[in-house]
RNA sequence: GGGGCCAUAGCUCAGAUGGCAGAGCGCCUGAUUUGCAUUCAGGAGGUCGCCGGUUCGAUUCCGGCUGGCUCCA
């Protein structure tokens, strides 16, 4: 059975049961969930409904979701089964059927729906658990005796393989693993699921999310108990091929025949080859599917990820013998067999093909660099006669420049060298610790976070009003501590209505006041719980008490200023896209009254061309007055309007698109002007890189703008009359730098010439000790370039065996230089130690060069005393 | 989030324990002349990324910032 039946399979068989057939999330989870970087659970997507915080578009789902996971990645290629990107087929149920109906529905599809042989499979089950509290889970064993699997095939395991829970705390449940017994070809006559061994495989798990564990360890009974199942495709795809990995299969084997292809190898050949072939094809997806949800290479978080699988494929494909650029190859292969179950990745195609070129041909300069590094250890190793170069070098290599680790040993075993690998492992451990122990030192307003998250169930969601209107009465659901008439200052509190934005989206919170019968506070925040909101807020008087009724009212000028920039915002994506390329996504974006900022991908700086013609189609739709529209849809709908999606959005409820006509359509929850022109101007401030591959633009629009065209326009008029031509400044800088510049000449020819003449006059006071011409004298030069420059045209006019010491400087501070030429050193006489001399005699310290040296001290009026000691230093020396 | 490295002429890079800033290529001028980077001679070109600090003196040492590279989480 091919991948696609599989998936075609699972979900009609849940369809035909009742099941909303969602479509995959993102590979980059919500940015509600802050707490992982990639989705890497067939169940991540669904927990705001598994924890209670957002309603389920219906209570039972089934879909196939793409994983991305790299805590295996060693393994990857190694063994058959591990991959970094996988898809599970999941079936979920929130407070709606349970294992009565889970279980034997899983019979069922393994054995009918893929036709697997009952006698086949195993199954296991939670066996109890002391710590717990919790015996062993009779009811599942009871069902499946009922569904007519033999006692003898059910095992019941311990809390490690068969209790799921998805954190410390929280949701948890006892499970269930449906296993196929491979035969004895794959193990022993006793093995059993869950032992160490080939011979059963586990195809599905079923999750019973029955309790709430505390932080004490306390089991609470949910008030609602859920079904989370998760089955790999690519594992069953596996074994109803009937083929030995995961590599085999009809969706993945295409990519190791490109490998075999491009490189001549076979698969299979040596292990070596094997592995690399599994590498690749494996890395190769998940990097097609990174980006095609978003992920840009890079050098922290998810991009990190990314770079780093791209350059583990291309490792690998480099001990294939492949020529580079083939990476490209592949992505594209992927997009053949899997943009049809995927569009994500036919729409993203080019931007797909980019990403992967680029990083190809970066990662080609860094082994570049590295290998010359490594070419100089080999060198210094030989110099040295030693068979090894140090654990710390290879781990800079490493560590700093990017070079692999593989790499670095098989150049170095080509070379009879070999490394310390327990010493590299150790440098490899120190720097986890270190970011380990430095990433545990962040976070910090926890504690608003948690108190708001436990304020907001005190009363029901409050109803957004704010699209419509910028004002409310309505009443005042709940507010924190005591009632009414307890001491003024900040609380929190939640409105039945309220017209207040909470931040999201990019959108900074709306400002406002709320007023009642007798007091006023001000909104200090507003913070976003799911689709709910609580407000902050500060009163100088007595605080409000619940169940009054409030007026609401949203600051209207910042609110408007909010709004221009946020339609700025997207008209500003909608220009960048089009002039730079559907690469160009966004990665971050702040939409605040006084100016926006907008963070997007896109691998090098913006040229002042492009910068221009992105600000000019801004304000070309301004000027057109395109009419601004929202509207709520259905995701589905949304989609195939076309509307750009950002990442981490959720599934199957209701969108809100924001559509700026014949520009853009963007899934948007934040607030708009109702047509573009009421943005008024629109003029960037400043392009940036807010991280690799990610650019950053700031931009103000409206009366912002126009401040700042104003104030340039005043400061432009000032240096115009300061510069004594208002009409034209630029003139007037022209001409004004023109001089400066003639200015300058005049005054270094000038400066050149009294040098000239200085030296010439010092060069006379020159007498003869020793057969060396000597000069020791003090000068009106200020400092000790100019006491350099003149001491070397002394030298070059007096010619060889000459010493010079001269004094300058100015009312606090002495400045000497010494010069002796080639025949002087050869006397032994050093600059640097004449210099000392005398500059200890003035309270300073200096030194250079036996031929040149400089040195200053702070006492001018014993200059005289210090050139006298240099002087006799001199008599002392040629004596 | 935590580390490491880098920034010097238009380009690629060298440099010094803190003491006159360099090479190759490119560019300009002159000569030479055409088997593929023709040769030779001469020349221009620098805020040693930016801001502070230490120092008699900082391109060099220290701190911060900006940009790039890189590892780890």
């Amino acid at each position: 059975m091919k991948a696609q039946q599989i998936r075609d399979t699972y979900l009609s068989f849940f369809a035909e049961r009742g099941h909303k057939i969602v479509p995959s999330a993102s590979l980059v989870p919500s940015v509600h969930d802050p707490t992982v970087l990639l989705t890497t659970a067939g169940m991540q997507p669904f927990k705001p409904y598994f924890l209670g915080r957002e309603t389920p578009p219906a209570p039972r789902l089934a879909d196939v979701q793409k994983c991305f996971r790299t805590t295996d990645i060693e393994e990857v290629g190694n063994t058959a089964r591990h991959l970094t990107f996988f898809e599970m087929l999941g079936n979920w149920s929130f407070g709606d059927y349970f294992k009565a109906e889970s279980i034997p529905w899983g019979w069922q599809l393994a054995t009918e729906g893929f036709g697997m042989d009952p006698e086949k499979i195993w199954v296991t089950v939670f066996g109890g658990d002391e710590e717990l509290g919790l015996g062993p889970d009779e009811e599942a064993i009871a069902i499946w005796e009922a569904t007519g699997v033999p006692a003898e095939r059910i095992v019941q395991l311990g809390r490690g393989d068969n209790f799921w829970q998805g954190g410390p705390t929280g949701p948890c449940g006892p499970c269930s693993e449906l296993y196929l017994d491979r035969g004895l070809d794959f193990g022993g006559e006793t093995d059993r699921p869950g032992d160490d061994t080939e011979r059963f495989l586990e195809f599905w798990n079923h999750v019973f999310m029955s309790y709430d564990l505390a932080e004490d360890g306390a089991l609470a009974e949910l008030p609602t108990k859920n079904i989370d199942t998760g089955m790999g495709l690519d594992r069953m795809a596996a074994i109803l091929q009937d083929v030995p990995s995961v590599y085999e299969t009809d969706h993945v084997r295409p990519l190791i025949d490109l490998a075999e292809e491009l490189s001549g190898r076979r698969y299979g050949e040596a292990e070596a080859v094997t592995r690399a072939m599994r590498i690749v094809a494996d890395h190769s997806r998940g990097a097609a599917f990174l980006i095609a949800d978003g992920v840009v290479p890079s050098n922290e978080d998810r991009g990190y990820i990314l770079r780093r699988i791209m350059r583990r494929a291309i490792q690998q494909g480099r001990t294939l013998g492949l020529e580079a650029p083939w990476l490209g190859r592949f992505s594209e292969r992927v997009i053949e067999l899997m943009g049809d179950t995927y569009p994500e990745l036919v729409a993203e195609r080019d931007t797909i093909a980019r990403w992967v070129g680029d990083e190809e041909e970066s990662f080609g300069r860094t082994l570049e660099r590295g290998s010359e590094m490594l070419d100089r250890l080999v060198v210094e190793a030989r110099d040295a006669g030693t068979s090894w170069i140090d654990a710390e070098d290879a781990f800079k290599l490493h560590d700093t420049y990017g070079f692999p680790y593989d790499l670095t040993k098989e150049l170095l075993a080509e070379q009879g060298l070999a490394v310390d690998d327990d010493g590299f492992a150790e440098l490899m451990e120190e720097q986890r610790t270190r970011a380990r122990t430095g990433a545990a030192t962040a976070h910090g307003s926890e504690d608003t976070h948690k108190r708001v998250e436990e304020f907001v169930g005190n009363a029901p969601p409050t109803e957004f009003v704010g699209y419509e209107r910028l004002a409310a009465t309505t009443g005042l659901a709940t507010i924190e501590g005591a009632a009414g008439g307890s001491v003024g200052g900040g609380a929190l509190v939640k409105l039945e209505q309220s017209p207040f934005y909470a931040e999201g989206g990019g959108q900074v919170s709306d400002s406002g006041v709320l007023t009642w019968d007798g007091g006023e506070a001000e909104i200090a925040d507003v913070y976003r719980v799911g689709s709910d909101q609580v407000l902050e807020i500060r009163t100088e008087g007595e605080l409000p008490a619940a169940g009054i009724t409030v007026e609401a009212v949203v600051d209207r000028e910042t609110r408007h200023a909010t709004m221009r920039n946020h339609t700025a915002t997207h008209l500003l994506h909608a220009a960048l896209r089009e002039r730079l390329g559907t690469h160009v996504r966004q990665a971050g974006s702040a939409v605040r009254p006084d100016k926006l900022r907008f963070d997007f991908t896109h691998g090098q700086s913006l040229s002042p061309a492009e910068l221009r013609d992105v600000e000019d189609r801004v304000n070309e739709w301004i000027a057109a007055s395109a009419p601004v529209r929202w509207l709520e849809m259905e995701r589905p709908d949304a989609e195939a309007l076309g509307a750009m999606a950002l990442f981490g959005e959720k599934y199957g409820e209701w969108v809100r698109v924001v559509e700026i006509e014949g520009v853009s359509r963007e899934l948007c929850g934040g607030t708009h002007v109702a047509n573009t022109a009421a943005i008024g101007i629109f003029k960037v401030t400043a392009e940036g890189s807010s991280a690799a591959n990610v650019r950053r633009i700031e931009a103000i629009t409206g009366p912002a703008a126009t401040d700042y065209f104003r104030e340039r326009d005043g400061a432009l008029r000032e240096v115009g009359e300061l510069l004594g031509n208002p009409q034209d400044p630029l003139a007037g800088a022209r001409r004004a730098a023109e001089r400066l510049k003639e200015a300058g000449a005049g005054a270094e020819q000038a400066q050149r010439q009294a040098l000239g003449e200085e030296a010439k006059r010092l060069a006379g006071e020159a007498h003869e000790a020793g057969g060396v011409r000597v000069l020791v004298a003090g000068t009106e030069l200020a400092d000790q370039r100019a006491l350099l420059d003149v001491a070397n045209r002394i030298q070059s006019s007096l010619g060889d065996p000459v010493v010079q010491v001269l004094g300058g400087g100015d009312r606090e501070k002495v400045a000497l230089v010494a010069l002796a030429s080639p025949g002087a050193v050869a006397k032994g006489l050093s600059a640097a130690e004449l210099v000392r001399a005398a500059a200890a005699v003035v309270g300073g310290g200096g030194g250079g060069r036996e031929d040149m040296a400089q040195a200053g001290g702070r006492d001018p009026a014993k200059l005289d005393d210090a050139l006298a000691a240099a002087r006799a230093l001199i008599e002392g020396k040629l004596g």
